[in-house]
DNA sequence: GGTGGCCGCTTCGGAAATCGAAACGGAGGA
DNA sequence: TCCTCCGTTTCGATTTCCGAAGCGGCCACC
């Protein structure tokens, strides 16, 4: 539940995602991150740290700690998911395709579960 | 990224998460978010609606479309995530304070879901 | 030596999101 | 009838977020 919180706030995922590909300093970072308040990037950078999620370099970039690293990879599948997602609500706006696929997206069987959810961790 | 805007508000992941277990009404679903505020319940219920991950039964429950449900189940590896991340920055939590461990916690977890993470674009 | 650019980071006022509680009409049970 | 729970809306107060400016420090360049 600690973690629906410190991911949910507003540039938290997004900093985790931009990080990915190695350490960024403050402003580079801030950049990537569509430009948003520094004093907000503080904010999440701090939680982060705080939760050991990223650590500072010597020389003061950030970068994902192997935990961090960890929730990054768990994001996978969420991005997967967007991707099907957008082609659903929004077929004709990023990338249109010729072919039909996009039309069934929605795949009953795959989730596996006729029954709902039960037990699970919570 | 879209996405990471959808679930960077402050409560979309928890309804998300909450509605997982079967459709629940308006009262009962704000009960389980923490009595989270009706006004802020409504906004993010409408913003689900509208990206098709939620809909409405005629009783007028709210339940998880089948894209819904696959978002939660992308959602999965991060809860797995969260366990381990809880017990590496606060192991008195469930598990004494034995720094070295980092043990699994003795949850027999049923979150096997059959989608398990394949490490692809990294 | 001076200037300019980028850096990490902080401060501050205004805008937007969120909260918390009250209220509405409706359905059902005692 | 009264009382409870329901979905939903409204409104003022609080929290968060934004956006821009500014601080000192580092280094390249002229």
């Amino acid at each position: 539940m600690a973690a629906l919180d410190l991911f949910g706030r507003r540039w938290s995922l997004r900093i985790l995602w931009e990080l990915r590909a190695g350490p960024l300093g403050f402003r580079p970072l801030q950049k990537r991150c569509d430009d948003m308040s520094s004093s907000v990037m503080r904010q999440r950078l701090t939680e982060l740290l705080d939760a050991q999620v990223i650590h500072q370099l010597p020389d003061s970039r950030y970068e994902l700690t192997p935990l961090g690293q960890e929730a990054r990879h768990a994001l996978n599948p969420l991005a997967r998911w967007a991707e099907r997602w957008a082609a659903t609500i929004d077929p004709q706006g990023s990338d249109h395709t010729d072919d039909q696929s996009a039309s069934r997206v929605s795949h009953p069987d795959t989730v596996g579960d006729g029954a709902p959810e039960r037990g699970s961790a919570d």
